[in-house]
DNA sequence: TGACACATACCAACCGGTTGGTATGTGATG
DNA sequence: CATCACATACCAACCGGTTGGTATGTGTCA
């Protein structure tokens, strides 16, 4: 599905607006702003998107797409335990955090909050990309619930609080001006994972 | 420095900005708007605040104020033991879920997001109300991490990270526009508080 | 091959309505 | 009669969106 892509008005305002939303968001974004930072005119903005809203669906859309890709190609899949992908996956969005705040949040958690009563096809978008994403964590964790004690979690309700926990760190880092705040609350949600799954294992023995 | 309330317009204004903003964020809500809520004037509105962004520092400490008050005579203070305290302060949070998700959620996170790059003192202003809120956590967390095997924890750490979850349980409440998502956070955020602090005791319970 | 019909991609200028903010009153209270 | 608390009237800038138009394909059929 990688077709070359043909550098248009259409992906460079996307980009643009991925950029910009993420640091001023939705509503405090203009369409002139938008046209100003991709370097197309106005005529072309609602040539490609019908309205604003209609940009805004697209631009969740396109955020699945980047993020999407950058996660099915990151290193954490390569353990044999999924133990050991679960907490890779979680070293690499600490790892993320990292340049100004704007440069590491969640455009779909931004967009979210601001749209979830005002322009709900926005709101939609960003769910299903926020729920898209943590699809990808559900095998993993079905796993490791199977065989622990904790047989009552369900995989889907784990994986969303991964996200919960990413979103909240974002917006107390943007609060505070501080990334260091994300990497906290990531740190207690890895141990939260490790006192329900790494108890039964002797990590210490080679085998 | 008003001790007591008299129902003028800068209080209207307040309970209207809460109420508005909550809904559909700080950039979404225009001066005219929040006039109409409160049933005042525009003149009224700029006597009060010299702008739109002083409204929205003052709609923060408002927040701060109504919820310390909500807070502070809530009933989970009442045990002798601190988990207990911790735990009930866990329930008091999931009881408050309830209504539409704009009822819920909360004013400051909301604001955060939206004004970290655009209005700093409207996100310090929302940080101080987050941070003085989690502080009001710390001394029963510092006592549970006191005599656990948990002591690398400082519970003013464990206490943002409570926030963390909350604000990251709204944020997906409101993209999924189903509360019942922030319930199941709050509950992984029990078990996770069990894991840490209730080994030691006596407690039929397990994850 | 060339000419016609049509589609896509984009542009500069413009529109009516809304925005945050101001300037100037006015009635009540102390 | 001075001050406060609010109301009325208004403004320039900006908002999302529309307009008429151009330049460049692209498929079709004689």
């Amino acid at each position: 599905m990688t077709t070359h892509a043909p550098e248009t008005a259409r992906t460079r305002l996307l980009d643009a607006a991925v950029r910009v939303i993420r640091e001023k968001g939705y509503h405090a974004t203009s369409v002139d702003e938008l046209c100003a930072a991709a370097g197309v005119t106005k005529g072309a903005f609602f040539h490609h998107f019908k309205s604003k809203e209609d940009l805004g669906v697209a631009a969740a859309d396109h955020w699945s797409t980047a993020t999407g890709g950058l996660f099915a190609g990151a290193p954490y899949h390569a353990p044999d335990d999924p133990f050991d992908r679960v907490m890779g996956y979680l070293d690499f969005r600490a790892a993320l955090i990292r340049g100004t705040t704007a440069e590491f949040t969640c455009l779909v958690g931004t967009m979210a909050q601001e749209t979830f009563l005002t322009n709900p096809p926005i709101r939609d978008a960003c769910f299903d990309s926020i729920a898209g994403h943590a699809e990808t964590l559900e095998a993993d964790l079905a796993a490791l619930i199977r065989g622990s004690t904790a047989e009552r979690i369900t995989a889907k309700s784990l994986a969303l609080h991964t996200q919960v926990v990413l979103q909240g760190a974002f917006i107390l880092a943007k609060a505070k001006d501080d990334p260091s705040i994300a990497g906290d609350s990531i740190e207690h949600l890895r141990r939260y994972f490790r006192l329900l799954f790494d108890a039964h294992k002797p990590r210490e023995n080679t085998p």
